[in-house]
DNA sequence: GATGCCGGGGG
DNA sequence: CCCCCGGCATC
């Protein structure tokens, strides 16, 4: 879906460029995407009435998003600032409001559209468009006032003149349209000359279709591009997903959602620092607690069950009780004691039910030898009780 | 044998 | 829980 909601994006930059085509994905960013997103939701069903579906969307655009634009566009010159204020207030402060409904349904969508485009160098107000909507749901008055008033007086009217096609503007997109047609089906990147061979491409390569099926389709799997775009346009589909504000996006949408794939791929550097980390802190507590780790490593490979409650013991450390005088050397020695050589010891040695497993003697004086047993009283307590020294660890 | 320390037990 | 010790592994 994502791909859909970028490449629907990738549409409306060009879309200027077939003026003539009527494209829809003229429309705003915000709308156009929606559209574009809801065209492709609905393509099974409503696919028929498609071709017309061309037409109700430029309808619809200008009704959808003409809520402000009738009174606002000319209004908007006079307008003070309360009066904006008090508009925008109406309008619920948030232009995903105005927009289709589809746009809740789908704010993945909308999020990966706006990162593409803002980095395939897209028009000013469509950044500013998924910035305010994406990153900022419920902005203060004066905020919306300042970005949205910039945003529909003049996004919306690059819109509606783009839509004309009739300005001079239009006719410099025109001017674009006689470059290639770039398939921005995901790993492809095709560019072909022709319009049709695109669609045909598409259509056949990409969506395994007969020519019988729909032709309009596959008009958001390719986008326009002349040959100054073709420069620009590459590196938008893939780099996009690692560079700017829609960095964030991405990887927090990645983090929040642990898949299971997902993370050994893409955070391996983390996953593999991570353990280890945690296991200096998990065995913090080896002393007391070497049953839980017990449990929770010897099952074998599954890390995410070892994380998880060592996410517990990370927030509170050294609870269990230590003696005040050995934590810090206690923690020391945990640290340096090569707690993934212990957990992999454990889990190879099931004979040994415990951790009851026996670290080698390291090479550090323990209390006995420092203080001697004649001095056994300034030993550490665990060295008194025959433990494992705290004071000195290895 | 000395040392380090786990496991267990007594109070 | 505190303290101690048997016993084992290692040096």
């Amino acid at each position: 879906m994502a791909a859909v909601g970028s490449r629907a994006g990738l549409d409306t930059i060009s879309m200027c460029t077939e003026g003539q085509d009527g494209l829809v994905y003229m429309q705003c960013c915000g709308q156009g995407e929606g559209v574009g997103v809801q065209k492709k939701l609905n393509a099974g069903t409503e696919w028929s009435a498609d071709g017309n579906a061309q037409q109700t969307n430029l309808l619809s655009f200008p009704q959808s998003s003409g809520v402000d634009l009738p009174y606002r566009s000319p209004e908007s010159v006079e307008m003070d600032e309360i009066m904006a204020a008090m508009v925008l207030t109406s309008l619920s402060c948030s232009p995903v409001v105005q927009s289709p409904p589809q746009r809740d349904l789908l704010p993945g969508d909308m999020e990966c559209c706006g990162g593409e485009l803002s980095d395939s160098g897209s028009s000013g107000y469509w950044s500013w468009d998924h910035g305010n909507v994406s990153t900022a749901p419920s902005p203060s008055v004066t905020e919306m006032d300042r970005s949205l008033g910039q945003l529909t007086d003049e996004g919306l009217h690059m819109e509606l003149d783009q839509a004309a096609c009739e300005e001079p503007e239009a006719r410099r997109c025109k001017s674009l349209s006689r470059g290639a047609y770039r398939c921005l089906w995901p790993g492809c990147g095709k560019v072909l000359t022709s319009r049709v061979g695109m669609k045909r491409h598409i259509r056949i390569l990409h969506l395994g279709w007969g020519s019988e099926q729909s032709h309009r389709e596959e008009d958001f799997y390719y986008t326009e591009v002349s040959s100054e775009d073709e420069e620009t346009a590459p590196p938008s589909p893939a780099p996009s997903f690692s560079s700017g504000a829609w960095t964030s996006c991405s990887s927090t949408q990645s983090q929040s959602t642990p898949g299971p794939q997902d993370a050994p791929v893409q955070s391996s550097p983390l996953s593999q620092s991570a353990p280890s980390s945690v296991w200096q802190i998990h065995t913090e507590h080896l002393y007391q607690a070497c049953a839980p780790i017990q449990v929770t490593v010897s099952p074998g490979s599954p890390t995410f069950c070892s994380w998880t409650p060592s996410g517990d013991v990370q927030q509170k450390p050294q609870i269990p009780a230590f003696r005040s005088r050995s934590v810090s050397v206690g923690e020391q020695w945990l640290q340096r004691n090569s707690a993934p050589t212990r957990s992999q010891t454990m889990s190879a040695s099931p004979s040994r039910g415990h951790c009851s497993f026996r670290k080698g003697r390291g090479e550090a004086k323990k209390c006995r030898k420092v203080y001697g047993v004649e001095r056994r009283d300034q030993w550490c307590t665990a060295c008194r009780w025959k433990k494992a020294c705290q004071r000195f660890p290895d």
